[in-house]
DNA sequence: CACTCACATGGATACGTTTTCAAGCATCTC
DNA sequence: GAGATGCTTGAAAACGTATCCATGTGAGTG
């Protein structure tokens, strides 16, 4: 009862017709009503599936897109990952997954299997630099990076800007005007820069000033975003880093707060540091929001349920992946364009006045 | 500069050698010392990878394993799919990804995917029930459950045996015996049944009478484990039902504690059922473990977080994930086996006494 | 009616690999 | 030294599809 699938061989013996009228009719191609007809029953009936193999081989590309994130864990990139599926299923492409660990050598690696599949269409979540990247593009791959870009090589600070800092606070305008798109290459980001700067005038507003930074993997812009906002003279011991580990991450929020008790707030990078954060402070008996504030980046769902429930920097996850996925499939040929979604500061009551 | 791939057949010429040579050198076949020397050194040079499209066609199969979850945002699935990319990234298996949102249409349509793609071993949390996967099966694929079993066709209630809720709950042995696996399926689960049992216990030795259950999608074994260990005569209200969503899981943690404002506790089946109960009862001003006692089956990193902490029945969602992949890369013809995993109540603060 | 044009059609080819098969060659055995 | 044995090797076939190209057929035009 194994029977093995048809081809597009049977189907045309069966119908009576060449193998490339078969093929004509099943990828739209132009045939008499009469033929089209006959063969799409045949089809049917022998229940036929083209085999993504022999056309994938013929036309020298996998249809799949790859996608590479750095830790599925991180329920971020589960809602980034939700919306590639998303899109992706609407276009019938099939996805091929990856999870990188934060790890440049294990993403190198990925890269390449997906080279070797053919898979010539990628959205990443960059760990590695443009090393990692650029062989990817000489093969000429696609590639769409979500969230963060990979990093420049060193030297390449962001130029700090302080001027606009003066600014009053305003009503935050619905669409926020999103800043100038880095640079050419095509990429899905949050606007983070906006996002800190907003929290970090929140945090100033409540009266705090000795704000620590909780930063993870791939926070670059994040942290320059933070220094900017917080301006010089920057206290460099209020800035901390954790690698992409839950262990890390506690270690360096347990050692921030031990470190610097004068500390009064601390703003997290990212939805795991956020919980690093607030588990070191229960254990070293901080109390949120009394003794410390606490701003998370990330919306995630859990981050209602502690208590006092988390004020954090949304992102949309799940559109940046689904815009990353549009993108990687519209910039077949064309100019690369890079899209920044707007974030949103959603007010909880992990926050409260210096004192 | 955009330099096509180089061929096999590129490899053969540089080399002075046929192509089944190269072939025979990279996959291991037997060569002299000195050929098998030349081609590697020329393959090298040439940079040259060994398309899997080539390959796939010629052996009728893609090597890739599919892998289908109900949602990437539930933190268990995440976990879940991490375990099977760590097991399939060791085994140089690409994975393909989709994510059915618990809906049996999507899953065919999934599943006709990777079909099509020739994914000829798949990992699923399965949605649809039986005629979802006969098909699947029928066509030659490998396919190994994990979390879940598809439901059986209505009437097969699992046989409910009450005889050993007699014996006394004693200290969890470090591998507790497996219940004897269901069928001939090859699946890994978690022993729902050992988990459940074993926080009903804890809850009765507590003094609760009155414990509810809150149940989604691919819940069967736990809720028929959840009355099994209640015991009758079972109070069918305090049994409801959500689907995979978020705002549903809400709306039955709401509804069941408006409608049965006697209920002293509450056994979540997931975490998403669990995240709704402790929104719905903080909504509801009930206070945990003062007015409900709450036990989430899934242990995720942010059970830990709320306050109190959550008390939970831990699966390894990982292992769940690495075995499974294992299964159906070992699985290939042989017999199929059924692997249950131990689950673990870990006592945090979300039950008290009844008071 | 002859000619052209548009279109439907099928044969043949190519895609890059693995695998079968037979041939070539050196070594070993009697 | 003749035959057998083992190993290495390359030519060729096959996998299932899309596409090029030539052929055939019908209608439309002068």
């Amino acid at each position: 009862m194994e029977a093995k699938r048809a081809t597009i061989k049977d189907v045309a013996e069966a119908a009576g017709v060449g193998v490339a009228t078969v093929s004509r009719v099943l990828s739209g191609g132009s045939a008499s009503p009469r033929t089209r007809e006959r063969v799409l029953a045949v089809a049917a009936q022998l229940d036929y599936r083209p085999s993504a193999l022999g056309r994938n081989l013929r036309q020298r590309r996998t249809g799949g897109i790859g996608l590479l994130v750095p830790d599925l864990t991180d329920t971020f990139f589960g809602q980034l990952a939700e919306g590639v599926l998303a899109c992706a299923r609407s276009a019938g492409e099939p996805v091929v997954l990856g999870s990188t660990g934060d790890d440049p050598e294990q993403e190198a690696e990925l890269v390449g299997m997906l080279l070797e599949q053919s898979v010539d269409r990628v959205i990443a979540v960059p760990s590695g630099g443009a090393d990692t990247w650029a062989p990817a593009a000489r093969a000429g791959m696609t590639v769409v990076f979500a969230d963060r870009l990979p990093a420049e090589r060193p030297g390449d600070a962001l130029p700090g800007s302080t001027a606009d800092l003066m600014l009053l606070d305003g009503v935050l305008p619905p669409p926020p005007p999103p800043p100038a798109p880095p640079t050419g290459v095509p990429a899905v980001l949050a606007d983070d820069r906006a996002g800190i700067r907003t929290a970090v005038r929140y945090l100033r507003g409540l009266g705090h000033r000795r704000i620590a930074f909780l930063g993870g993997p791939g926070h670059d812009r994040r942290v320059a975003a933070f220094r900017e906002a917080v301006g010089p003279p920057a206290d460099e011991d209020l800035v901390v880093f954790a690698t992409g580990s839950r262990d890390s991450a506690y270690a360096a929020a347990s050692g921030l707060f031990q470190s610097r008790p004068d500390l009064t707030a601390v703003l997290a990078g990212g939805n795991m540091l956020g919980e690093a954060a607030v588990l070191a402070a229960r254990e070293l008996d901080l109390r949120v929001p009394r003794d410390v504030s606490l701003v998370m980046y990330d919306d995630v769902p859990w981050a209602e349920l502690c208590s006092p429930p988390l004020t954090v920097i949304a992102q949309p996850g799940r559109d940046i992946g689904y815009r990353a996925c549009e993108l990687v499939l519209r910039t077949a040929g064309r100019r690369p364009r890079t899209v920044v979604l707007p974030t949103e500061l959603i007010v909880r009551g992990s926050c409260g006045p210096l004192r």
